[in-house]
This record gives structure tokens, C-alpha cells and sequence, in this order.
DNA sequence: TGAATAGTGTCTATTAGACATTATCTC
DNA sequence: GAGATAATGTCTAATAGACACTATTCA
């Protein structure tokens, strides 16, 4: 029913901004790192109204000149404060929020991300305060009452998690947790972190060689000397089985 | 820096609309279906500028009171023309695409959902006139030039497939394009649409029968009565393999 | 009768999973 | 030396993939 006899294109021809008004568009970051074999997210405590002082996932708008994965990278410095610069981080879109009533102040629509961060293993990734007042804190993601974090953020970083997992199984995403250069044990306390199950380390080395390519360095720990490895290849053929050991 | 000694909440105080001016927010839909080993997407042509005449994925701007998830079922009535009532129909959310310049006269931010409608393999569902001008019609998509699609609408179509491809292997998504009650060659024939490879029959049924039951009812056409089944289960273990045959 | 299809059976090469073994290092 | 770890080797049960075979139907 669109009568477009003007040069008003046809796509905005219906578009009154009374019935379809715009939205607020943020992103949310689910920032996952691993240290001591356990699994951890940066979240960020609240200062103000509602969910005063619960936990949330940090984030902010989307600016007038980016796209969501430019604004996540922006408010992982600015929010978490994290020096992008001096560490290895991959970004991937997650999935949109848009629940008309997800806050409850205004309609905020969020492009949720999932965020990964390399680190040793021993350490995490140091959350420096950036422009924003709260400054944001590590938690362990399996010891975490996600009942208690604001808004829908119990269900993105849950997303954020089965993501994580889920392509752990078929892709080598989870040496983006890892530094550049890794050892096969350090790759195998990521999936210990994220499943939760101890894989048997004889049959992990196995069959994680056949998308990796070794660097010739060697690393020296109690017991013998590992060898160094790089991603040789993004996928892992047949995937491995988050169920059976 | 912020100063919020107002009942403001914290996670608007800093919210300026005119650093971050609101985006029109939208669905575009790749509508996917199967018909004589077919894949096929629904695409209507673009009666305004920009892109006149050009063919684009249905879609249209989401409402106050509704999520992304609702408006893209609404606009599968409105913008396709399809008889919900009348068809199963799978609608997950694939990605939102949020370039600033995706759209040349605004920002528009689209949240595309993916959009699988069941059919007997032999004909499309039909795409009534709906409310909106353009009527939607059917493509076959292997032999679809995505390059001659509407803004960023390759890009989404492409997505889409991949996704679907990508779950037809470690899920039983397939069995969203085919009625509820469906023979293994139907199924299989979906695989062959979607994937562009003649899969075995045999080593499919083997293999199919262990996330599907049977309901007893019998198909005839030509040679043996074939068995229908019905979805017994969501995951494919281990999956089947895109690659080889 | 012949062609087409459904469903099952068979065989083999591969490999996941379990477990042992050897080598190398720290404490 | 004791303990820990890396990396490889061994064995078996399971199965993917290739292919044959039978039964059942339509033309």
C-alpha cells in the first residue's frame, strides 16, 4: 500500500518514526580469560540505579561512526580498561538483546560479544581503571551466582559461555585464551577451564597436533621439556567430545 | 568520572543523544526453503531508490513492544506474504549487521534472523501479497547472482547459508525444511539442496535413524514404500561431514 | 519385466579412547 | 632418587565410508 511518487525511496517510504521509534543501541562484552585452569569474566560493578551495585558485563553505546564490533573494542579499553595494545584479544559478535523491557529506564537494544583474552595461564589480563568510574574485576565463571548479575546479563554471559564451549569443540578458539606460542598442556588446562573435564593428556596431544605447527622453542617446567606450538589450522577434524573424556 | 550524586542511574549518566544518537533498528529475513533438491530464498524487488529494481531479503523495522524475534515473525506475515498459521515455520537470529553506512539515507541497524519454512519437496509455500507492496518471490540460491542484492543483503544471504549448512551437520535443523512427518530421502534430499553433494543413501539412513523415530506410516511413489519419521532428537553424533561424501 | 527406490548387510581402513612406556626435567 | 610431565606407542572396540544385496513398488 506504499504510494512513492516522490524520490522517497521505497525502504522508508512507510517509516514513521512515531510507530518505529529508534533505539538506544549498545554493546555488552562477555570478556572470558583463564588463569590457574579456571575460567574467568570481567564484570564490572554498578554504581547507580537499578541493580545498584550488582555485577554486569561492561559495555556502552554504539557511537554514530562505528559498527558494534568497533564500539566493542573501544569500551573494552574505555570499561575494562584493558590496554588492547599489549594483548593478543578476539572479538566475535554474540547475539542482540532487544527485549523491549530489558531496562527498564529506556529501550536499550545491546549487541552482546564475546570477548577473548591470551594470558600465561598463571596471570590474568590486567584491568587498569579507564575513563569509566568502575573499574572492572575478575570472577571465576563456574563459582559465579549468575542470578545476581543485572539485567539479562545471567542469559548473554551464559550465551557467552556456550559459545565458548561449544566451538572449543570444533575450532581452535580456544588458543585465542592462550599466548601466540603455547605448549599442548597449557592449550588442555583451557578446555579443563571451560568444560570442566579433565581430558586424558596422551590422547589431547594426539589429536590436537594434526591443526597445530610447532615452533621449535621448548619450554621448561617441572618434568620434561614441552614444545612449543602455533594454530596451524582454525579447524578440528573429526571434533573432539565435550561429553566423554 | 562520573559524578552521579542524582538518583540518574550509572549506566545512563553518561548517555548523551547526541554523542550516540538512537538507530532505527530492523529485521531482514533469509527465508530459506526446498523444492525439487532445490534451496530457494525469498527476495523482494526494491521498488525505491536506492537500489531500484534491485532484489533485497523481505524485512522491516521492529516495533516499541516487540523483540527482534517477534518483529522478524511479523514481518514473515507482512513482507512475504506467508500464512504463519499454515506452515511450520523455524526462525533463529543470525547476526546484526551495524556498518554506519550500510544504509546510504540513515543509520539503520539490522538484526537478520534466519528463517526456515517447511515444504513437501515439491512445491514452495506460497508467498501471498501481503501488506506491503512488493510481493516476495522464490530463487533458487546456488544459481542466484548475490552480488546483484541490495545493500549489505549478500552478505546476510551468505551468512545465512552458511549457517544452515554449518548446523545441517551436528544438528537435525534439516528437518525444519521438511514437513513434520517426512521420509529419510526427503531429509536427504535437503542435505543434497543445501549442501550441493549426493550423500550415499545407504550409510545416510544408518546414520539418520539414530536421532529420528519412525511413526509408522508408509510412503509410496516409485519403488520400495518408504518409512516416515520424526525428529527423536537434537544432535547429530558425531556429525556428519560436509566435505566427503 | 525392468527400472527405481528403501532398507539392510558386509567389509575394511581408520581412529577414538584407554592405558602403558620412555625420556627428560626439577626438587 | 623421587616425583612430575611430555611425547609416543599399543591395543581394542567402534564406526565411517564404500558397496552389495534384497525386497517392494510403479511403469
Amino acid at each position: 500500500m506504499s504510494s512513492n511518487g516522490s524520490q522517497e525511496a521505497e525502504f522508508l517510504a512507510g517509516y514513521n518514526p512515531a510507530e518505529f521509534p529508534p533505539v538506544a543501541l549498545t554493546v555488552d562484552l562477555v570478556v572470558f580469560a583463564v588463569a590457574n585452569k579456571e575460567l574467568h569474566v570481567a564484570l564490572v560493578e554498578r554504581g547507580g540505579q537499578p541493580f545498584l551495585g550488582r555485577l554486569a558485563l561492561p559495555g556502552g553505546f554504539v557511537g554514530p561512526d562505528e559498527d558494534a564490533l568497533a564500539a566493542a573494542r573501544r569500551e573494552l579499553a574505555e570499561e575494562a580498561g584493558l590496554d588492547l595494545s599489549g594483548h593478543r584479544v578476539a572479538v566475535e559478535q554474540l547475539a542482540t538483546y532487544s527485549a523491549p523491557d530489558r531496562d527498564p529506564r529506556m529501550r536499550v537494544v545491546s549487541v552482546a560479544h564475546l570477548v577473548l583474552l591470551a594470558s600465561d595461564g598463571a596471570s590474568l589480563p590486567e584491568l587498569r581503571a579507564g575513563t569509566d568510574a568502575a573499574k572492572a574485576q575478575w570472577r571465576p565463571v563456574h563459582a559465579l551466582d549468575t542470578g545476581a548479575l543485572a539485567f539479562d546479563h545471567a542469559q548473554i554471559l551464559h550465551a557467552g559461555l556456550e559459545r565458548l564451549a561449544g566451538k572449543m569443540e570444533y575450532t581452535t578458539i580456544a588458543a585465542a585464551l592462550v599466548p601466540e606460542e603455547f605448549t599442548v598442556s597449557a592449550l588442555r588446562d583451557v578446555y579443563t577451564a571451560v568444560w570442566q573435564v579433565e581430558l586424558p593428556a596422551g590422547n589431547f596431544t594426539r589429536k590436537m597436533r594434526a591443526c597445530l605447527a610447532p615452533t621449535g622453542g621448548k619450554v621448561q617446567a617441572v618434568g620434561a621439556p614441552a614444545s612449543l606450538f602455533k594454530v596451524a589450522g582454525q579447524w578440528i577434524l573429526p571434533p573432539l567430545n565435550r561429553t566423554k573424556g
